[in-house]
DNA sequence: TCCCACCATTAACACCGTTAACTGTAATTA
DNA sequence: TAATTACAGTTAACGGTGTTAATGGTGGGA
């Protein structure tokens, strides 16, 4: 019997699949603060410590969450960045590319950030661990470098200026995505007016 | 035996005082997502329950310590209003106040905001009920006017800029809040660049 | 003196994340 | 084939959470 063990280890990542897949939903509708492991094992028809053995704990398992969603952004962001060969042009696509996913996206993203310290561990464990979210990062980052040096932006520190540039989109999706169904200015055009203003503003 | 009742009144008024002080300290020590109820019953040597008698519940309690900062904020924002005549530059003092402000209060801030929904109750409410923390939102929303009339802000929509600023500033201050103990760049450079390259983006 | 209002308490409910100990089953080895 | 081992999944439990209902005690007013 070749491969029986190779099944059993293919049936368990379909398993951890499948809890992944309604941890994602149970998330997306219910929202972070309802959330819960038991509500999932309820879900999946399987005792609360099933879990375990196939996520270390809670945060393990929202990890795996927010990776997929940092995979998709990602994703995006390289597409554009292969369409569009102007790099500030490129730039203000992503911008708005990433404001567009963080309010697509409200549980998620809240999760990535707002759990208290942990889902992608310390700061430090964030920068040297290979996640998708830090890839993220780094394509931004290059992006930022290259319109200063190309002379779109006006010389700064780049790591400096991406933080900058961040956290205004970060500012403008978390706004947005904890004042649901309140009257709010339209959104794309406040993603306009932030953005274009933080352009002209920093241009060379 | 003239204001008896009074005098339980004041003494109820004072032990709910206390409360509020213990909570406010327990907080700032604890950090939210360490605070409960059961905790601030034992600093003040009495049953979680007694809390209840002055309380509505833990969304009303931390209502008011978040209450106590923006009226510590408002203050603030007033006395730079009244000290500086020029409505650009006191715009400027008053962002550069509100990143400081967030910064050094991060548990409150992270109250104020991210607690699910509830704090400040749902954004409609949030309009309606009399708040400082709303008041403080009229006043920088009346500068942001009063910068667009006098032409240190290009025309546009008030409350669309008021909020497009806002969301930069407090995009600034969760991200260095969230991420405590990083080696971030400098926090009054960031503010700097942030500040100026948007008030320059959008200035008539 | 009796009663009532009120403060504070205990006990309990319904949750939560997580660990330890146990059960049954299927594969491997003697 | 029989014994053993590995392992998925379970139940029970621990220590925690916010909150409510019922109860005890105490002091002021009638």
């Amino acid at each position: 019997m070749v491969g029986l063990k190779e099944r059993r280890i293919q049936h368990k990542e379909q398993f951890r699949a499948e809890i992944l897949a309604a941890a994602r939903e149970l998330f997306s509708q219910e929202g972070y603060s309802q959330f819960s492991m038991r509500k999932l094992a309820a879900r999946i028809e399987h005792s609360p410590t099933t879990i375990y053995l196939y996520f270390r704990d809670k945060d393990d398992l929202l990890f795996y969450i927010c990776e997929e969603l940092y995979a998709a952004f990602l994703k995006a962001v390289v597409e554009i960045r292969q369409a569009e060969p102007d790099p500030g042009e490129a730039l203000r696509l992503i911008l708005h590319q990433y404001i567009r996913f963080g309010v697509s996206h409200p549980e998620q993203y809240k999760t990535v950030f707002f759990t208290s310290p942990v889902v992608y561990g310390s700061p430090d464990s964030f920068m040297t661990k290979d996640t998708i979210a830090l890839r993220s990062y780094r394509a931004f980052l290059d992006l930022i470098s290259e319109c200063i040096q190309c002379g779109v932006l006006q010389k700064n520190d780049c790591n400096m200026l991406a933080m900058v540039f961040w956290s205004a989109m970060h500012g403008l999706v978390t706004s947005i995505i904890f004042t649901r169904d309140f009257p709010m200015p339209d959104i794309t055009l406040m993603a306009d007016t932030l953005i274009d203003g933080l352009l002209k503003g920093h241009a060379a």
